[in-house]
DNA sequence: CGGATATCAGGGAAACTGATATTA
DNA sequence: CTAATATCAGTTGCCCTGATATCC
């Protein structure tokens, strides 16, 4: 037997390269980034969090996220307002447009999708969505607070 | 109900975005890149394969991967022989240092996946390894030859 | 000639570090 | 005073496109 690493982060790291010429070649389609396309839907599914509680959830830093965002605000895809309670916080919205812009890809990011399930059964699909939610959910509850470290 | 998305897409997305600050951390603690260390694992289970053979495999273009083992090159961690059977081919090997290199990282790379995978028993392990691997199998496989499409 | 490899030059998106002003 | 937010600047790793020479 050989030595044969550490599997699941090493198989991980292998899906997602495969996964990330196509994500990103949709994101292009739609004039978007993946850091956009993905500051979108997370946006989506927390609407009034600050730039920078964003910024932690994707594991970097509140400049980079403002960054990635900037185009966003310009491009009239994400709003955002003054925290009522606090003075400096700025909160963030999707507007109309953003919603738009992130339905645009649903047919797209299907696709993808279905090339990579296409030998899975419903159950399959269950138990991985299961796996990797929980695998994810794990990374963030434990070591968190590591810094996200220079490349 | 609310939208939900491509559910399985984006959570290999979110999982990866957790994994990398800790793998690039890592790598940074080895004096490397993390394209540099995912190069010298490739190398390690298909030594004699060409820089453009390994681009592929890694879903970038042949410039990029030429300019990533470059370093590895220069700094003795991997050799590199004219292919016998082909005037113009060269073919990459690892040397024992780059082994070396790789194993360092094995006890760090090890504690990351004890993080993601704490709450995982055996049974579950190996199925999240094998459902991992057989949807990178079925991406490779199927859409192939998709150009690796500008960021 | 067409297809694959290797390599030159230039550019862009996305992350980093360091530093600063503001506010709870 | 300390911690968190927002934002200024510069830097680097990583991938891209386009073009060229070599080899089967």
């Amino acid at each position: 037997m050989e030595p044969q690493r550490s599997t699941i982060v090493y198989v991980v790291k292998q899906l997602e390269l495969a996964l990330r010429p196509r994500f990103l070649a949709a994101c292009a389609e739609a004039g978007m980034t993946g850091a956009q396309y993905t500051a979108l839907t997370v946006l989506e599914r927390r609407p009034g969090i600050t730039s920078s509680e964003l910024a932690r959830r994707s594991f970097v830093r509140a400049q980079t996220m403002a960054a990635t965002i900037d185009p966003l605000l310009e491009a009239g895809l994400v709003r955002r307002e003054p925290d009522p309670e606090h003075g400096r916080r700025m909160l963030l919205f999707l507007t109309e447009a953003g919603a738009a812009a992130i339905e645009t890809l649903d047919p797209q990011v299907a696709g993808v999708e279905e090339l990579m399930l296409a030998d899975f059964d419903a159950d399959e699909r269950a138990t991985f969505a299961d796996l990797l939610r929980r695998a994810r959910v794990s990374l963030d509850e434990r070591g968190h607070r590591a810094p996200p470290a220079g490349q």
